[in-house]
DNA sequence: TCAGTATATGCGAAGATGCTAATATAACGG
DNA sequence: CCGTTATATTAGCATCTTCGCATATACTGA
């Protein structure tokens, strides 16, 4: 595989490498939302969550649509939605292996 | 969903999110390897391939073996697999549909 | 024990990222 | 046109990341 593909991944990944952009995906998973819902249901800074939506917005994660005053937000490719869903996945798996190390660490004490 | 759980994603998605680590992932999704191996496949320096290690091993994306002089990755969960082989198919759509706009334009030019 | 091979770690420079505060842009109602 | 609301952008600072270089550690065979 080309390095160009690869570098392309890892900015993909480098986007979503921030749990406020996390946040705002997970949020917009069930939906398109407007930037000041996502502020509101963030409770951060508008600057701050408009900078995380331009993050999202230069990898074409997010598209955004105005309406009148406000600017509505969604997810482009529902495949996004599924790496996150896979990512929960992978922590359930994890904690249980750490959890039945612990169980084994118990038991042989 | 807390945010200690956002943050532990955002942590595997940093360590996803580096194409040289991308590539050792790669490599590794086909089967275990010695460091040497990955670094002549890499064609990087040895210090450089042992710090991506590093970062993967620090975020139990991957795991060692030592045996005598060398030691031997693999990748600990075939989950992250799957996450690269969805992000192939996000890379895949998104090409698809930069061509579909380029034809588009082509068309009503 | 010594030389050689394999791998990891520490350090400093250069660049990237994330935050806050301030300011800019855009659309609306009056 | 004016004030207000919604959103984006800029600037400055602190922190993190990545790299190359040097060095340390660990194992092997003579």
């Amino acid at each position: 595989m080309p390095d160009s593909l690869r570098q392309f991944k890892a900015d993909i990944f480098q986007a979503l490498a921030h749990p406020t952009r996390i946040a705002i995906l997970e949020f917009l998973s069930e939906g398109e939302l407007s930037a000041g819902a996502l502020i509101e249901k963030l409770g951060m800074e508008q600057a701050n969550v408009s900078q995380h939506l331009a993050v999202l917005r230069a990898k074409q994660i997010v598209v955004n649509r105005k309406a009148g005053n406000q600017v509505f937000y969604s997810i482009r490719d529902p495949t996004i939605g599924k790496v996150l869903a896979l990512m929960r996945k992978y922590f359930h798996a994890q904690l249980k292996e750490t959890i039945g190390m612990l169980d084994e660490m118990e038991h042989t004490r």
